[in-house]
DNA sequence: TAATGCGGGAAGC
DNA sequence: GCTTCCCGCATTA
């Protein structure tokens, strides 16, 4: 938005403070998601962002108490870090995501480092002129207002779901490990040459806790890190997982998609009862446990990494280059349409993924498969100061799941079978 | 088991 | 009075 040409309801949507009495309700666009909201940003999301229902961010941010119900308030708690400062190979650093539970975190502190077994501590964020950075959250009618006090004084932990994955694969090594031997005998799934990314090394990026690079946790979340334009409120509900864009504001910043991972919770009584600020039209028909039509997705050329009950194994995928180059062959398979070089800067697919239709799961399913099959775009590597030096290295590529319960065959027919698939990709893949 | 949200209460300014 | 932090509890996954 061009600031020398604001009307006065384009100012009143920029002028917010998360304690006014009234907030901005005649907002035109709102925000896409961001996953790593950092300095002071304030962000309209629709009141049917799943993620920011549920106040998400790749940030390790707790609850605090501020007293206000209708304003939630949540400051960061830092990064996990080893205290003898170790690298693993290639120079990547331990960043572990802090546990929210006190109790659980106390916990983690007392578990050593995965990489030299040296102690842990605990990285707390300062970034609020000496506090935590805090993000706020106020649900006010159709939207959900976003603002972050502070910018983050320390790296970037893992994500969620990177710590959620690295939990599970320890809990379940050996159903990874069958995951992975599976997956290495499919014909149709092979890294590009020169980028075979060894097991050993993604299982000890999400075994061990070491951070990812953007793009790690974007396909753990089922979608790229990235910005995506501000969709219109009318339209943006489902968007889940839309590829990203730029911010072309600003260039560190990021806009996330709402969240391909997230449930399609049927309802959420916590959130949608919420003191009347919100007004929740979570209509989820894309159930959590909804296997069957995951795999009919599947079958249909459609992605639902993102989804939960989705399979539980790792794809050792290549770099993810979050572009979509011209040259793209979408016959090939998917993991080698992936060229090996990030792009050198940010695209924008602001209207890449209309919703048309209002229909959450048709967005979702079709972000999915573009995640999924095609690279995303609009990711900007500069955005993680952990990529950088990572450029050359595999990324891996996940889906998470916290069952067990997915047959990895037949998920791998489908995978197979859908990425062979021209006409599927053609129709489902607009970037062409 | 951990994440999340709510709320009481203490402490510092 | 405001803010931050700690704690316990309930709910959810």
């Amino acid at each position: 938005m061009e600031p020398g040409n604001l009307g006065a309801e384009d100012k009143e949507t920029l002028s917010w403070d998360i304690n006014d009495m009234k907030l901005p309700q005649n907002v035109k666009k709102t925000d896409w998601f961001q996953e790593w909201p950092d300095a002071y940003e304030k962000h309209i999301y629709s009141s049917e962002d799943r993620s920011a229902q549920r106040h998400l961010s790749s940030w390790a941010m707790r609850n605090t108490n501020n007293h206000n119900s209708r304003i939630l308030k949540k400051s960061c708690l830092g990064v996990v870090v080893c205290s003898r400062d170790c690298s693993a190979a290639e120079g990547r650093k331990v960043y572990l995501r802090p546990a929210i539970c006190d109790k659980a975190r106390q916990k983690q502190q007392r578990k050593r480092c995965p990489n030299c077994d040296g102690p842990l501590k605990l990285i707390p964020c300062r970034g609020h002129g000496g506090f935590p950075v805090t993000n706020f959250w106020r649900h006010d009618g159709r939207f959900i207002f976003f603002q972050s006090k502070g910018e983050h004084d320390h790296p970037k932990p893992e994500t969620k779901l990177e710590a959620e994955a690295r939990r599970a694969v320890k809990k379940t090594p050996t159903a990874s490990s069958s995951a992975y031997s599976k997956l290495k005998q499919s014909p149709q799934i092979k890294p590009l040459p020169g980028e075979t990314p060894s097991w050993e090394s993604l299982t000890w990026s999400l075994q061990e806790g070491v951070q990812l690079p953007d793009s790690y946790s974007a396909h753990l979340l089922g979608h790229a890190p990235q910005q995506k334009a501000p969709d219109d409120g009318a339209s943006f509900s489902g968007s889940y997982g839309l590829g990203g864009i730029a911010d072309p504001a600003d260039p560190t910043s990021t806009v996330d998609p709402p969240q391909l991972h997230e449930k399609c919770r049927l309802s959420d009584s916590r959130v949608s009862s919420s003191e009347d600020l919100l007004q929740p039209s979570v209509s989820g028909v894309f159930g959590y446990s909804d296997l069957q039509t995951w795999n009919k997705n599947m079958a249909l050329g459609r992605n639902a990494l993102n989804d939960s009950g989705g399979p539980n194994y790792f794809l050792p995928l290549t770099s993810w280059p979050y572009d979509c180059p011209p040259s793209q062959n979408p016959s090939e398979p998917f993991f080698q349409q992936i060229p090996l070089e990030p792009p050198a800067a940010k695209m924008s697919c602001h209207s890449l993924w209309p919703n048309q239709e209002g229909d959450l799961y048709e967005e979702k399913v079709r972000v999915d498969f573009n995640n999924y099959c095609s690279p995303p775009t609009c990711y900007s590597p500069q955005e993680d100061p952990f990529l950088l030096p990572y450029t050359s290295q595999p990324h891996q590529y996940s889906l998470p799941s916290k069952s067990n319960k997915w047959d990895f065959d037949e998920e791998m027919r489908y995978l197979g079978l859908d990425h062979c698939n021209n006409e599927m990709l053609l129709n489902l893949c607009p970037l062409r």
